[in-house]
DNA sequence: CGATTAAATAATTTATACAATTTTGGAATT
DNA sequence: AATTCCAAAATTGTATAAATTATTTAATCG
């Protein structure tokens, strides 16, 4: 769905053939998720993520992996470094879309799993999903593909050679280098406010920075 | 609510005089964020958090707000130093728990906030929003928050000086003895595994202990 | 003709009612 | 005495209906 475009909470009932209950249970929870935005009796609506915001993501997601692979590396084995392998073996011959994402987590967690950190892990889980369908749209339009498997195999061929601090600067030049993809791809296919039902006086952060903040109760 | 409790939706209806629709979203957000916890037809209840999560928690938090000093240093002015000495000074005036806990947050914002990332800035947030209950009780039962003035003033002092790396080292080993004061606050309560009723990978760590948190909510 | 106000329509939000699942209690059996 | 099985109670999950609120449309006035 569109950025932006409000959700139907009868057209997505009738869709999954459920009542409003369950799908707006579900909504709230991608609302925590920050895949939602929420405004009392205006509903909810998907969330936008312009290109500062995607950047700021992955910022903070390129320092959360950075530390978990610097935990991670001192327990990472054999069996680790194969099924590492094996997801980008599997990542770069397939077609799907889903497939390659999915691969793309399995290799994240063979390498960073080990670290002993679920919160972390599960944060980082949920950073990435929020980024997700840009990252996608990276893949199905750009060459993209090409340059993250490249530097996906660099990295683990430096954990492969025990060079932590090595793979932590790839690790970390990886990220950077998705936020600049993303960044240029999002500069050029600008969503023109077609969707918009936007107010232009305040900024797009500051209504997201409510969203995701909307949870936490300020008094 | 003492952490590991099911939460009757029935309940929490009738106290906020409402139907269990709204009961049921809230909690679901709660879930998100990592505060309650979900099982089909089980329904939810509070998320405990045993020392080794709480640290993991204060952990991340650590990085990220080193990483949001870093950014928000350029940008700090004498109106953010004056800020974060006025929620210092009420802090440590106030007899109020809940004044202290939203004093300790206004600091934080105070010093962080110019960073221009909403989006770490609410994630942060939500972060402490998962250890402030324990960091509650450290203040009520402990000598921590002695400690813990001691070195906001000290964190402040640095910033207002201009020594970033300083600021940034003490704010690290400050979020570290938060983590350490926790560890040993929650090691000393521990209710010597009396209770085996709950599965192995969740167990109840703290029972005796949790009757002070029971107190936040008062307006 | 434009702006403002009022009615109507649509959507969200909450409450009530119903269905499905789990838990509990006890009787029968081993 | 312990266990198993079954029914009843309790609780969760969902559907439907009522209410509140926002949005749109029509109409009136300047």
């Amino acid at each position: 769905m569109e950025p932006g475009t409000p959700v139907r909470q009868d057209e997505l009932a009738a869709e999954f053939e459920v009542s409003r209950v369950p799908v707006r249970e579900a909504l709230r929870s991608l609302a925590s998720e920050g895949l939602m935005l929420w405004q009392p009796h205006q509903g909810f609506r998907v969330a936008q993520l312009k290109p500062a915001e995607a950047r700021e993501i992955l910022e903070i997601r390129s320092v959360l992996e950075v530390r978990a692979l610097e935990w991670a590396f001192p327990h990472l084995g054999p069996d680790n470094i194969e099924e590492a392998r094996d997801a980008i073996a599997r990542a770069e011959a397939t077609k799907s879309i889903d497939e390659w994402s999915h691969m793309n987590g399995v290799f994240h967690t063979a390498t960073l799993g080990a670290c002993g950190r679920p919160h972390l892990l599960a944060l980082i889980q949920q950073l990435n999903n929020r980024v997700d369908r840009y990252i996608r749209l990276l893949v199905q339009r750009t060459d993209y593909r090409i340059q993250a498997e490249r530097e996906h195999r660099a990295i683990l061929a430096t954990i492969e050679a025990g060079n932590l601090a090595a793979a932590s600067l790839l690790l970390e030049q990886h990220i950077e280098d998705t936020a600049d993809a993303l960044d240029q791809f999002l500069e050029g296919h600008r969503p023109d406010g077609a969707s918009g039902s936007e107010e232009p006086g305040t900024p797009a952060t500051n209504t997201a920075f409510q969203a995701a903040a909307s949870s936490s109760t300020g008094d």
